[in-house]
DNA sequence: AAAAAAATGCGACTCAGTCGCAAATAAGGA
DNA sequence: TCCTTATTTGCGACTGAGTCGCATTTTTTT
């Protein structure tokens, strides 16, 4: 089982609630918000959160909010930037867009404003 | 009085509230969350709350959302970006970062990482 | 000045996220 | 295998941001 050696790696004991949230993150092809997981979630709400912590203090998981309010959560892989639209609300990765920062270290970007189907329909 | 021409241009009463509200971001020179305000604030949360989507709706406010689950209103000024540390939560407004992104329209954007002093400490 | 429309305050509510504690599970000897 | 100890989990209660309906106040219109 990947997903469980992936755990271990962290120092963290990979109990069937972790490796069953991690596999979530694996199988979604964007960040997902609480709301997103609650369905498919087999342990309680405290739960998840202290794990979701644990894994965001490992440096496994990445998060960040947008601007409904809602937070969102995926797994750290390649640096990359999030794009949240304003009207539709819609989360979407953005790959190959590289910034730096003189003497900042950058973790994530999140770039707010009009997606494509948005902006065509103003 | 500048701030209530400023609200009137944008088909806005500008009733007691909402003026006081606008200069109390005409003042600050960051960013400012609900519980930044809260002390000086003379109206209702729920009118605070309704007058702050007025003022993003009609594009005179900005909003975003820090890692530390506050959410931070300005001033719609010049564009330009912000920069939050992960580990002191200060909020930073980044000037002089040109992004465009292909048929995306950028309102806001949001770099999460470490800041000057915390990188340095590392 | 009266009627209509908009803005406000109040209280109740929702929902994400947190905390303490007790029960359950896992780990480590002897 | 049994006992002890450390971790993890579920449960319930709680906090605090943000929302909503409604009655009251303020503003606008005729």
């Amino acid at each position: 089982m990947d997903i469980k050696k992936k755990i271990e790696k962290h120092n963290i004991k990979a109990t069937i609630a972790r490796v069953s949230l991690l596999e979530i993150f694996s199988q979604a092809q964007k960040p997902l918000s609480y709301e997103d997981i609650k369905p498919e979630l087999k342990m309680d709400k405290a739960t998840f959160y202290r794990n979701i912590s644990l894994f965001i203090d490992a440096g496994l998981l990445n998060s960040f909010e947008s601007n409904d309010k809602k937070r969102y959560f995926e797994l750290k892989s390649h640096p990359h930037a999030h794009f949240i639209c304003r009207v539709c609300n819609s989360v979407e990765c953005i790959d190959n867009l590289n910034i730096t920062l003189q003497e900042y270290q950058i973790e994530n970007i999140i770039i707010n404003g009009l997606c494509k189907q948005c902006t065509v329909r103003k």
